[in-house]
DNA sequence: GCAGCGTTTTCACTGGATGGAAGGGTTCTC
DNA sequence: GAGAACCCTTCCATCCAGTGAAAACGCTGC
């Protein structure tokens, strides 16, 4: 098959990607900086030839998994968002979460996060950011490195030994002077963590921000997620702040408790119509 | 499994489904009320043969997509909630939202809800519960119909008129005795509500919640959300708190703007690692 | 009018996707 | 603790859905 040199001009496509993983490269061409792509956009950063771009592309838009716009570029449609919202370690968490955050957002004005360990990194399950409050870099859906924020250490100090040795093992990204980058320090660190019950991340990330983190665990005692508060670093008092942080996610930890074991997260909603989709139609 | 009957024996397969089809199938078999499902289960909803709907099944949770959790049924993945966070209509409209939204319920203490709609249903984007507000059946990622609720009542009165059509021509659900089922009144409170720039549901879904919704609009004036106040319906002032959601909705499309237009909608986090998926590594 | 894009359709070919069958595992029931 | 009832996984020959090149089409700006 290979032609020529290795790896020559652009081989158009690399033949035995199955059908699925390409519709999946087409969902991940997606980024938060370009939500919108043109279809030819959408066919590079696949990978994918234009005639099968366009040909998967219509099917995606059909079912609701993209849609387009007026220009005909084409986005995340709310379908997929709809289905995505099941995902018991997003949305399911969330909704547990929300009171507690609101609470903790409600007493404190200041950045409330939520955040889950994905592979090596942390995604952002929820924030709210009050507009005085300092700014941080979060997204909700967002990723980021493990070693630096509060929920990031509060996760990697939990994790399993092969993430920490991952984790650890590859150069730490220095965000500020004040991050910890020596392997040595930070296993001291994630050491205290599990320790004290809580974790604080001291302008790590940003000089003037100070994160607080508690660890949410599971049924089983795993710990699945991660709360903080993140506040102006200047007089801000850790050791006053964990309490209160602690407190949500003891709290996180029963919510969740009740809506994993007993099935129904509430009454069930009278059904409008009987969800019937358009495609599913005889 | 009613064997015996029509519709059973499993014709196996209808062939001349895509594969895409099929994947998307996969992904719509799962549900509120069940959000775990077995290989089994996910086969037959998806009108699928075991095996292949065991090697799609790998393929998503490869990519993420899908997870398994300790008892090897499957779920809804993290990753596929990443990538649809960047819906626009889902996320976008959220994150530009939720200030407004916050203010609204920290000032009343009561749901605050937010909706799109999609086809001829809302979908809720967001919503806040306080714990000690009047009950609602919402879900975030949850559809509901259009003619009862206030967000739904604003999309209606907003919606191309070939939508309208299609919900007035159909039965509207009876969900109490005071919800409006009968085209013509209902077609004079959507002009009505076109001309106060707001709707008032008043116990038309349950008898003890009355809603009252406003208008969020994008650049080009079209009607794309709406935001709502459900309330007690005892002793509830409709007028008195229209202002108050009309300037939360007010707030969100002149926020809105602001996003969709300038493209970055903040500055561009520090990518802690290249986000180079696993899977795409050379 | 023309050039430069991006989109859509056509067509013959081919290899990934397919389901039946069979093997192996686990969790209930009696 | 034997049996039943599911559920999961792998193998293999067949075949049709998916494929890219090429060309037609549509739009926008100059």
């Amino acid at each position: 098959m290979t032609a020529g040199t290795i790896a020559d001009a652009a081989p158009t496509v690399e033949p035995g990607r199955s059908v699925t993983a390409k519709v999946l490269a087409m969902l991940a061409a997606f980024t938060a900086e370009e939500p919108e792509l043109t279809l030819s956009q959408l066919a590079r950063r696949a990978r994918l030839s234009l005639p099968t771009a366009h040909r998967r592309a219509a099917e995606l838009v059909e079912w609701g998994a993209l849609e387009r716009d007026a220009r005909g570029r084409y986005r995340i449609g709310l379908r997929l968002w709809e289905v995505a919202s099941l995902a018991p370690r997003g949305v399911g968490l969330r909704d547990a979460a929300m009171p507690f955050l609101e609470d903790l957002y409600e007493v404190t004005h200041e950045n409330v996060q939520l955040a889950v360990r994905e592979g090596a990194e942390i995604v952002y399950v929820e924030r709210i950011a009050g507009l005085h409050a300092v700014p941080v870099w979060t997204r909700v859906g967002g990723r980021f490195a493990m070693h630096a924020t509060g929920v990031g250490l509060v996760l990697l100090a939990h994790a399993p030994a092969s993430v920490q040795q991952e984790v650890l093992g590859l150069p730490l990204r220095r965000f500020t002077d004040r991050t910890v980058t020596d392997p040595k320090a930070l296993r001291r660190i994630l050491a205290d963590i599990r320790r004290l019950g809580y974790a604080v991340s001291d302008g790590q990330v940003t000089l003037d921000a100070l994160s607080v983190a508690a660890p949410i665990f599971d049924p089983d005692g795993e710990v699945v997620a991660a709360v903080s508060l993140v506040v102006r670093a200047d007089g801000a008092q850790p050791a006053a702040l964990a309490p209160l942080v602690q407190t949500a996610a003891r709290g996180i930890t029963r919510a969740s408790r009740v809506t994993a074991a007993g099935r129904p997260v509430m009454r069930s909603p009278p059904r409008p119509v009987p969800a019937q989709r358009p495609g599913s139609a005889r």
